[in-house]
DNA sequence: TGTACATCAGTGAACGCGCGTTCACTGATGTAC
DNA sequence: TGTACATCAGTGAACGCGCGTTCACTGATGTAC
């Protein structure tokens, strides 16, 4: 069955936008290819005509992950105190609610830090979520603060994800935000 | 063949032991009970006169590295800056290069958290580790405090384990361990 | 002291399952005449 | 305009593999007589 001009251009973005949703909410090893094609009303067998391997979809789903949260704190530098949005935005419950949308650090670091192939991608989405905090921050410690803001962030979301009780999960969400957001203040108020 | 009175319990451990380093360094989904029992020198039949299921040795093989670690810390609480020690400690290079035999949290967390059975124990774990943190603050923000810190150790440690860049690597480590034993060091000042 | 037996930690073949990957194929559509 | 053909996105059976789990078995040792 021929399709029209950019039919498969979209079928080939639809496999990505899933892939990406699933690889971030359930992690890469635990997505079959199968259960993801079939998500799609598409069969497996035809994976391979768009993508060489799993390995190459991993790649390439997790530039879209990127390209997609990067639209959204674009979005938030143009609020007024774009740094304390990000923060508040990034320990919210609906991050955490919602990991198929989110940052893909906090559910994909662990798990391509033991991967064979460490791919260069992982320093790319590293590097890129320092900067964007880094260039809301002024002085000479810019860079570090940008490392303690984003370690934090990382480690709160996933603690607060892995959490069974509500309470301590909101907790979890809600004090490191709160103290961020307090040492940020000071700074500024230098 | 019939063994010593305590034969067995010794395997028991052995397999144990080598779980908790296996699951910390690798995952939980990565390790094979195959491949585990043939690095003790046994084979894998027998893996079910010791354990349950897969299942049931996670849940034994988190409570060993628990112990194991809690060990290591309670050491640390005799010196002199018992939570300046923890921090260095924990953002320390050797704790980065040894996932197997370090905190369970950072590679555990994203891995349990998506599991069907999120199970108690990670609550335990996370609970004895807040509590561990803040028996050395005070102040009536001490919990608060706890879980800032430990979000960032977790987040720095998981972050410096995933990037190539052994230069940026390093940083990751010892920018947030900085900051945060200046922020220690200041709030005793006051 | 010597022999027959019970114990039981560990053996290893076998099971069904889902995985990533391959490949001969289908069949609706666009193109050539 | 009508027919024959080429294209190629998607189909679905099949592959080898390692997984967790089961189970009938082995055989060295402790115990009973």
């Amino acid at each position: 069955m021929r399709y029209s001009e950019d039919h498969k251009a979209q079928t080939h973005q639809r496999i990505l936008e899933e892939a990406a949703r699933l690889f971030r909410r359930d992690g890469v090893a635990a997505t079959g290819l199968q259960p993801l094609m079939k998500a799609l009303g598409l069969t497996h067998g035809g994976f391979y005509a768009h993508f060489k391997s799993k390995d190459d979809l991993v790649e390439q789903a997790l530039g879209q992950a990127i390209r997609q949260t990067d639209a959204a704190t674009a979005e938030m530098a143009t609020r007024e105190n774009p740094l304390q949005a990000l923060i508040s935005g990034y320990l919210s419950e609906a991050h955490r609610n919602d990991p198929g949308a989110g940052c893909p650090l906090p559910t994909l670091c662990a798990e391509l830090g033991q991967r064979g192939t460490p791919s260069a991608t992982t320093d790319r989405v590293i590097r890129s979520r320092l900067e964007m905090i880094q260039n809301h921050l002024e002085g000479e410690t810019a860079a570090q603060q940008s490392m303690l803001i984003l370690s934090t962030l990382i480690g709160a979301l996933l603690l607060s994800r892995s959490v069974q009780d509500p309470e301590l999960s909101k907790e979890l969400l809600a004090a490191p935000k709160r103290l961020l957001l307090e040492q940020l203040s000071d700074t500024r108020a230098h």
